[in-house]
DNA sequence: TAAAACTAGTTTGTTGACAATTTTTACTGA
DNA sequence: TCAGTAAAAATTGTCAACAAACTAGTTTTA
């Protein structure tokens, strides 16, 4: 079974399940893949005109494109600095995950509370997957990204807060994905973690919220540490080889 | 001394210290202020043509200015029934006390690790203003709306995470003022709200933060109990009301 | 009578041009 | 060589007109 099918489909980790029906939508939509995926480089400047030209669109619509990515802090405009794409610095990944811990705590102790037996049966089906994927080598890469995000991603849905799962999905995750597009970053050993999601969908089970929570926020704050050293340490090598030049 | 001048500036909730400089801008500030003030009633429908004429602008900074509107929810937008000012039925205040209850605790832990000691100071004298204003007659109001407002708004601040306080002050707030602005609404008893404030703080000064979580968190969720029978108050005489048409 | 099709009127989406501002470049004089 | 300044280029902000899409009302037709 290739890896690739092992999940419904991508959309679960797409959310914008619909079809963009302006230029502007299209653009945005564009943009933040583009961003996201690092063909825009972290920290570039961009111009309009620049933009408008290589999408083949008017300024208008790009300008509304612009403002909504803006909005969700993947673009910053500097007064009179032109703009940029956002630079995700060790600082910035800190305050990330901090509102993430908050977000994600407060999610998964919604979702013990309300999810139905249904969605925790599927949920934990997917771990199985996880599970069973650590070992098919080419599947790795993957699952430690995509994978992990998705079963974030269901809690968020899970906590029946719009509020709550729009934040994460429409900001948050988009971040974290971008940061790990940029260095082949590995959040965690990867058993470990599913080890972590087991017991926070076990609480869930036993519809034990404040355990949910707790759990959640452990693992999560976990991630940081492991993160944080990663992009630390390759911080010291970037030093090291400027001093080289 | 007129409670007017008891603070500082009312900046402090403003949040937006730069002066407008572009049409966008403007318009952005003043489309937000008219809906938070109720000038725009909530689920009014909105066009752009209209708001163009009115502000006397063309309609592309508006379209710039809506779309920031919408990302910060104020203003929904439905595929092919143009645009309307957001309805915060109960549903949606759930969400958002929510939201906030898991923001402002993370916040008021960040905020007993990592606030000066003159800033908590500061705040304490905050508080002490709050509670002698109390007493007179006239300042009622303003506190139980705007004081409360502010003392979140500084311990957000203290946080000193950028994404959390932006989020909290740019989008959650202006909404809760959205709130109050609609039912003449008193959010609590000011004299308990201004007891909890104050443990609050207490142990921020003790540094003890694990506390000053817990108790923002139960602070927060108080609140929405108090708020959500105001609402199904409301709604109940609304129906009532209805039916003697 | 009801459904379908057309038409007029609104509203939103898009564009290209013009204006204002800022940055860069080039030149002058110490 | 180094400011300092003025012209030029680039970039962002704004507008008005045009195009497309949608709504609603009216007529036509089954």
């Amino acid at each position: 079974m290739p890896v690739s099918n092992l999940y419904s489909s991508n959309k679960a980790i797409q959310l914008d399940a619909t079809e963009p029906k302006t230029l502007s939508e299209q653009v945005f939509n564009d943009l933040k893949e583009a961003i996201i995926s690092g063909d825009l480089e972290q920290g570039s400047k961009i111009t309009e005109d620049g933009l408008a030209k290589q999408y083949g669109i008017s300024r208008g619509p790009l300008r509304e494109a612009i403002r909504r990515l803006e909005a969700i802090r993947l673009l910053v405009r500097i007064p009179r600095a032109g703009m940029r794409v956002v630079t995700l610095t060790t600082e910035i990944m800190e305050e990330i995950y901090t509102v993430r811990e908050a977000l994600e705590g407060m999610s998964a102790r919604l979702a013990a509370e309300r999810m139905s037996d249904d969605d925790i049966a599927s949920l934990s089906e997917l771990l199985d997957k996880h599970q069973d994927s650590i070992d098919i080598s080419e599947g790795k890469k993957y699952f430690q990204r995509e994978g992990n995000l998705d079963f974030h991603y269901r809690i968020a849905r899970a906590s029946q807060n719009q509020w709550l799962s729009d934040l994460l999905s429409s900001e948050l995750y988009q971040l974290l994905r971008m940061a790990r597009q940029r260095s082949g970053q590995t959040p965690e050993r990867p058993s470990k973690a599913i080890q972590e999601h087991r017991r926070i969908v076990e609480a869930i089970e036993m519809r034990d919220a404040e355990l949910a929570e707790l759990l959640m926020r452990r693992h999560i704050s976990g991630s940081w540490k492991i993160v944080k050293e990663l992009l630390d340490e390759e911080a010291a090598q970037d030093k090291l080889s400027e001093e080289k030049l």
